[in-house]
DNA sequence: TATGCCGGGTC
DNA sequence: GACCCGGCATA
């Protein structure tokens, strides 16, 4: 694949699919002398803009860029996700033109092709500051594979300079993110001067790169054994690592710090993660983009420290890798917060309400209205553009059916969580259409019942 | 077909 | 924000 060309690239085979890649390559049309070093960029171009290009559905580049194995990830998510059609738009980019840069060095003789390749690398290296490439290194467990193997310099060296890139911009993040806010902001600082240079070297091209990549959020979380600390700038974590863990020094060190922290992404909206993780619905997120998954996946994420839930469950990467899940950003608290407060609101309507659903009267829901819709708006993110009554209604009855459902597809259907008939008992039938006067507010909007919320019995 | 309620509209 | 309702999904 290295040898790939320009036109070359298979429109349905995965590997070479790399949009960025094409892009790339349409402006080669170099020397044969400089092939070698072109070849490298060509799959320096792939790995990287493929990425970024594809934020949403990242998590599955970025692991398969750590193996440096070229995948084709099916479309099917589109969420944010790009469509053929923005691929060409990266490659107007700055970020392909930079691909040329590094020609001049293909000049040299052939006997230094090698610091060529070096140089390229570098370049590319610098090139690729984008956030994304930094995932690669998700695989933690299995350092061996490509990236330092292969172009082991590039995959580091960029490090200082690359990854930085996400942190300055991540204030939108945060504001998905509601718990996050708090998480790096002590790492911030160290960043942005850092992500200057990404910016310098990218140039404009990049920043638009970026502000397509707004619908990434991720985190970088340290490995490190009882660590687990969690900051929004690689370089930041980064530099945790090799300070607190590896303790500064060698180069060596260096490029450990990769191994020592897992990125983990929440997804904004479109939440895909459609390979491991059922959640991120809103990511959802879920975003909290966790939003959606809320109770399923807060679990984990709750215990923080605790690996357990979502380490466990995800394939390779470490513990709370999950990419794409909220969990690990809300890993400071307020995750296990909302999923506390969702189940007391619950539990307190219910308890309050059920007993005598004939006592029961409007005006306490409203109390607890205003409650609940606060926390519906953080644990569910957004499914839909939905009036504040509608939310906190949806609330009510979604929290419950949530904990069995489990957060399903971020799509529509993960908005609509309708419970079967007859799961609760609703005020139609327990009043009857012909006292509908002592239905609830809910019921007679024809909106989800507050007084009985499914409970699902099952 | 009845029911539950989403999504959206009106006030 | 309260209220209402068309229309869809489901039993």
């Amino acid at each position: 694949m290295a040898a790939m060309r320009p036109g070359e690239r298979t429109p349905s085979s995965g590997p070479q699919s790399c949009p960025a890649t094409a892009a790339g390559l349409q402006t080669d049309t170099r020397q044969p002398g400089a092939e070698i070093q072109e070849t490298l960029v060509y799959m320096q171009c792939c790995g990287q803009e493929a990425p970024n290009m594809t934020e949403s559905n990242g998590h599955r580049n970025i692991m398969n860029m750590n193996h440096q194995v070229p995948v084709f990830v099916p479309q099917g998510r589109t969420e944010g996700g790009w469509t053929h059609p923005s691929a060409p738009q990266q490659t107007t980019t700055p970020t392909m033109p930079s691909c040329p840069v590094s020609a001049p060095y293909s000049f040299r003789s052939p006997g230094s092709v090698e610091m060529d390749e070096i140089m390229a690398a570098m370049v590319l290296t610098s090139l690729s500051c984008s956030p994304v490439v930094q995932n690669p290194r998700q695989s933690q467990n299995d350092p061996v594979p490509g990236p330092s193997s292969g172009g082991g310099d590039m995959e580091c060296g960029g490090g200082e300079l690359s990854d930085s890139g996400s942190s300055g911009y991540w204030s939108w993040d945060h504001g998905n993110i509601s718990p996050a806010p708090s998480l790096s902001v002590t790492e911030m600082d160290s960043s942005p001067d850092e992500g200057l240079h990404m910016e310098l070297e990218q140039g404009v091209g990049l920043h638009a790169a970026k502000r397509s990549k707004s619908s990434f959020r991720g985190a970088y979380r340290c490995l490190w054994p009882s660590c687990g600390k969690v900051l929004t700038s690689s370089v930041g974590m980064k530099r945790h690592v090799r300070v607190l863990h590896l303790g500064s020094g060698s180069e060596q060190s260096h490029r450990e710090e990769d191994f020592y922290y897992t990125k983990i992404s929440c997804e904004a909206p479109p939440a895909p993660a459609p390979t491991s993780s059922p959640h991120i619905p809103w990511a959802s997120c879920g975003s909290p983009p966790g939003p959606g998954p809320g109770p399923g996946l807060q679990i984990p994420s709750s215990t923080s420290s605790s690996p357990s839930g979502s380490g466990s469950s995800r394939p390779s990467s470490a513990p709370g890798s999950a990419p794409g899940q909220p969990s690990p950003l809300s890993k400071s608290a307020p995750s296990s917060f909302w999923q506390i407060q969702t189940d007391h609101l619950y539990q307190v309507t219910v308890s309050c309400r059920s007993p005598s659903p004939g006592c029961w009267t409007p005006p306490p829901l409203t109390v607890s209205n205003q409650h609940s819709h606060h926390n519906s708006q953080v644990v569910r993110g957004r499914c839909r553009s939905v009036s504040v009554g509608e939310q906190w209604l949806q609330q009510n009855s979604a929290t419950s059916r949530l904990t069995t459902v489990t957060a399903d597809s971020p799509s529509r259907s993960h908005c609509s969580f309708r419970k079967g008939r007859g799961e609760a008992k609703k005020c139609r039938k327990v009043y009857g259409v012909e006292r509908k006067e002592l239905w609830c507010t809910a019921c007679r909007w024809k909106k989800a019942c507050q007084r009985f919320p499914a409970l699902t019995s099952a």
